[in-house]
DNA sequence: CCCAATTTGTTCGTATGTATC
DNA sequence: AGATACATACGAACAAATTGG
């Protein structure tokens, strides 16, 4: 039997048993068409139909687990069912490529610097009032001054979250993912970074203030000046940010 | 011992020991600053730190494998090794998160509208002659109408190649990232939803002379220009592709 | 070309944990 | 509470791949 192989853009890669297992699998589970909570075959049927040995069974079970294509349970009526991956985990994922591929705050902005802006035009009239008042409770959290650095960095966080949660009701899966993305790694640089460090009273102002503009603009149904309202307030953040990211750097030179 | 858990955004999780395993490998891989290359403790210390046996280690090496993070070699200097993603890899695990949730071509193009103009208009003069060739070259692949269907399918295919190479050539890593996802994604609803088969004649034609457009935009150093055509290029790909959607399901329906 | 050393890869038998009825 | 059905975990042995002599 000649080795399996896959090919990819350049190169053959021979892939281990598991490996190709868990692809099998993933093919039939395709093929099957099968959905969200659908039963796959038990460890000693899949021991069977692959002739393998229940370790390169679990080994395969363990790689599709990590791609987040299943879970498991145990117990009867337990067994591996097709799980639809969240939004959390496919973050998660994501961001373990962006780990060695330092961004800057300059390839994040270049992205929000569109996409922000799109997103909360076609949002414009469609959000319900609960909705807004979702996004109004976040904004409370940061109504008045940090006081302490602690309080700068949860605040910080917490307008960021304010674009997640926008990011979160787009009826566009693609521009919700993308945005909730890039949001959140904005988040963890600037986390890592200390970017919240000395506070900056007029990031927060300005920020506070496009933002109530902008909910404004989403509860009239405004759409083109939710995206104008967007498209100050990402370009305000970023020359802030920078200024910011010069200072830490600046700081932490001298 | 109290079975280990981790808080997430709602409910306790409880992990299995090799996902445990695995998490505490990454943290180790991230708190020792390890780069891509170096080598991680061998199966016999593993199971000596971890006081767990060579299944369960394995089962861990495997998770970890599968996020991509990590690659094993067998034989002398084999072991297990950091490993930096590959875009293929990061695209083919993001694309299991949009198995679910199905696409439409007004996603895809709402987002392709806004992100390719602008990495073009960033892309202009700054491309080496090579590159600029190696467009012209993938251009040269449909400088003459399909006879078949199949060659049809490899045409558009191939045009959405160009796309892909130009968001390869982006220095922004997030922007690269996303465009090339988002292409890929096309090419692969294309191809399922087998959108190129009434063959669309004034698709072709329109988008090779805007990309032709483009290109000279992009040698030329022409930013303004090359935003300009690709805005245009998208916003005619899009009413042609939905037009062609409409006439598939058409066809389908009767 | 083969052989030996090294390291991961695979198997099988057994035992344990866990959830359902 | 006990039986059942399922995944989970362990350990020892063996197999395969790679490197260097």
């Amino acid at each position: 039997m000649p080795p399996a192989t896959i090919r990819s853009t350049a190169k053959t890669v021979r892939l281990s048993r598991p490996e190709q297992v868990a692809e099998a699998i993933k093919e039939w589970v395709m093929e099957q068409g099968l959905h969200s909570g659908d039963r796959l075959p038990s460890e000693p049927e899949m021991i069977e139909r692959f002739g393998m040995s229940k370790g390169t069974i679990r080994e395969a079970t363990r790689i599709l687990e990590a791609q987040g294509l299943v879970r498991t349970r145990t117990g009867p009526g337990g067994g591996t069912f097709v799980h639809q991956m969240s939004p959390e985990r496919a973050r998660a994922l994501l961001s373990n490529y962006f780990y060695f591929r330092d961004l800057t705050l300059k390839d994040i902005y270049q992205i929000r610097m569109v996409l922000e802006p799109e997103l909360v035009a076609s949002l414009a009239g469609t959000l319900s009032e609960d909705e807004l008042s979702r996004l109004e409770a976040v904004m409370a959290t940061y109504a008045h001054p940090a006081a302490t650095a602690e309080e700068e960095r949860e605040q910080h966080i917490a307008s960021l979250r304010f674009h997640g949660l926008l990011a979160e009701m787009s009826d566009n899966p693609l521009m919700g993912f993308i945005i909730a993305f890039v949001t959140q790694t904005l988040s963890d640089l600037t986390v890592y970074r200390k970017l919240y460090d000395p506070p900056n009273h007029e990031l927060w102002a300005r920020g506070k203030a496009y933002q109530a503009r902008l909910v404004e603009a989403l509860r009239a149904g405004d759409s083109a000046q939710a995206r104008d309202v967007m498209s100050l307030h990402m370009a305000t953040a970023q020359s802030l940010m920078q200024a910011q990211e010069a200072e830490v750097i600046r700081r932490f030179m001298t």
